[in-house]
RNA sequence: GGGGCGUUAGCUCAGCUGGUAGAGCAGCGGACUUUUAAUCCGUUGGUCGGCGAUUCGAAUUCGCCACGCCCUACCA
């Protein structure tokens, strides 16, 4: 199958053929009889949501002693035909207006015409602006065109596109029809827009670093392998930029942000797809206790800009990001969230893994406290931190790049954040002191060689750019993705990525 | 990876315990000069996801496969 993938079809008729499509292709092909049944010399002028804000105050003797004039085009998304006049809704990019079309204005030999165009297909426009006896805004086509013709039908026009592998497969359609899906993307937008705004606005710099690693590095994850034939190289689709990052920052490059595309070789669910959107940003000569303080202020940022309030709803629950963020140790937020564990206990290995017992969870000889305590924290707490919670100090074992606390070398200057149960956010101040990050290279190496498929390699060039001297520095991550999830109420992933990961489909 | 559920007309969905497939929308034809999910009359359209089994007979029961959704495991 392999093979035939992407082959143009070989006169035998398309599998999805039917009545509708070939009834549909069969006008297509009268109207090339007569001149470009595709044009490209219409030029719209007007856009139907700008019509409704400009004239959606004013009645209907106010317009017609103005009798204004627009030019719109768009796709026809209903159609009512009675006779000697006819009215359509055309949407555009920026919403719906109405069409009316009659034998005394547009002229009949349009009107006849455009009984027999079809839903889906689109319009251009050109007409004075009035409102109908029941209200509506309109346009009194003088001009009506044919842009583009469409060949297959659209969904049903009431119920929209329920499907949901189609509406995946097939965006394009979902966005047609599903205006809440497009609604979706479009916030996404903002999102990514007011991020950056942020970021800009701090003097910090955009920059784009390598997507195509020799030695993939920066997170725990297994990488997609690629090959590139010029220089017959092994390369890797990146996990993560931040070892990049960080080394502009040893360039002197001291504020730096990327917005990009990570790619894991694992698991696909509601809150994984293969790639995802990263915003990895550093900071030189500041903290993790500093990058809390930013990342409250961006997620505030966000939400005005984007909700115009800081209080959301994610599927069912309100969050509200105008409050403090609790900033919380593990073993606090244990203790905060689960009164059956008294913090002092938590602190001893023997409690932790009496505690553990319960669950159904591999505790080994080796694991230590911050270990245990963060396996209790995911069995028992992870889930309920809904409203935004910072989690403090996590054990140097999970934190390979994270630079050790100073009083307390067992535990990382590092947070996550929490809202709604899930990880937003993981940030700490970075480890730049050259040896101590060759020796968590070594370790991490080690366990690879042991058979952990998701340890991080040993990046030489990383230990010799911190050769050079990287200045003390915090730095952060946010998935994109699920931070819009959060924003648009979502519940998949694939629900805010346009072309989401899909097993191959045979068309 | 493991478990559960789903797949019927272009779209949204019915179809009980097996008796040979329906509706609404869309399409086609007709009526209608201010409708708006327009309305009214008529009408076309389906190898019921695929393969196999049971049966006189399968959309319906059973098995396998494909794809999707949800949960779960790893992670962001």
């Amino acid at each position: 199958m392999a093979n035939d993938k992407n082959q143009p079809p070989s006169g035998e008729p398309p599998q999805d053929e039917n009545q509708i499509i070939a009834e549909r292709r069969g006008k297509l092909a009268r109207l090339r009889e007569s001149g470009p049944a595709f044009p490209n010399d219409f030029r719209r002028k007007d856009l139907a949501a700008e019509l409704q804000r400009a004239y959606g105050g004013k009645t209907k003797e106010e317009l017609e002693a103005v009798k204004p004039s627009a030019t719109v085009a768009g796709r026809m998304m209903l159609k009512r035909v009675m006779g000697k006049a006819s009215f359509a809704t055309l949407q555009d990019m920026s919403g719906q207006i109405q069409i009316y079309i009659n034998n005394d204005v547009t002229g009949a030999e349009t009107h006849e015409a455009f009984k027999h165009w079809d839903l889906g297909d689109i319009l251009g426009v050109e007409g004075m602006v009035f409102r109908t006896n029941k209200g509506e805004l309109s346009i009194h086509a003088a001009k009506l065109r044919l842009l583009a013709k469409a060949v297959r039908p659209l969904p049903d026009k009431f119920h929209g596109l329920a499907d949901m592998e189609q509406r995946y497969r097939q965006r394009y359609v979902d966005l047609i029809v599903n205006p809440e899906s497009r609604e979706v993307f479009i916030k996404r937008s903002k999102i990514v827009q007011a991020i950056r705004e942020f970021f800009v606005a701090r003097d910090y710099l955009e920059v784009e670093t390598p997507m195509m690693h020799s030695i993939p590095g920066g997170a725990a994850a297994r990488p997609f392998k690629t090959h590139h034939n010029a220089l017959d190289m092994e390369l890797f689709l990146r996990i993560a930029p931040e070892l990049y990052l960080k080394r502009l920052t040893v360039g002197g490059l001291e504020k730096v942000f990327e917005i990009n595309r990570n790619f894991r070789n694992e698991g696909i669910s509601t809150r994984h797809n293969p790639e995802f959107t990263m915003l990895e940003f550093y900071e030189a000569y500041q903290d993790y206790r500093y990058l809390m303080d930013l990342t409250e202020a961006l997620l505030k940022e966000i939400a005005q800009k984007v909700l115009g309030t800081t209080t959301l709803a994610y599927q069912g629950v309100t969050v509200d990001l105008g409050r403090a963020f609790d900033r919380l140790t593990m073993a606090e937020a244990i203790a905060k969230h689960n009164p059956r564990y008294p913090l002092a206990e938590l602190a001893k290995p023997e409690y932790l893994k009496i505690a553990l017992a319960p669950f159904d969870i591999e505790v080994f000889p080796t694991d230590g406290v911050g270990l245990l305590q963060l396996k209790l924290f995911e069995a028992t707490t992870e889930d309920k931190l809904v409203d935004p919670t910072f989690i403090i100090a996590h054990p140097v074992d999970v934190s390979p790049l994270a630079r050790a606390n100073d009083a307390n070398p067992a535990v990382t200057d590092r947070f996550e954040l929490f809202i709604t149960g899930r990880e937003i956010a993981n940030g700490f101040s970075e480890l730049n002191d050259p040896e101590d990050q060759a020796a968590r290279f070594t370790a991490q190496a080690q366990a690879k060689e042991a058979g952990d498929e998701e340890a991080m390699y040993y990046d030489a060039d990383y230990i010799r750019a911190l050769e050079y001297g990287m200045p003390p520095a915090a730095g952060e991550g946010i998935g994109i993705d699920r931070l819009v999830m959060l924003f648009t109420d979502s519940p998949s992933i694939r629900d805010v990525i346009l072309f989401p990961q899909l097993k191959a489909e045979e068309i």
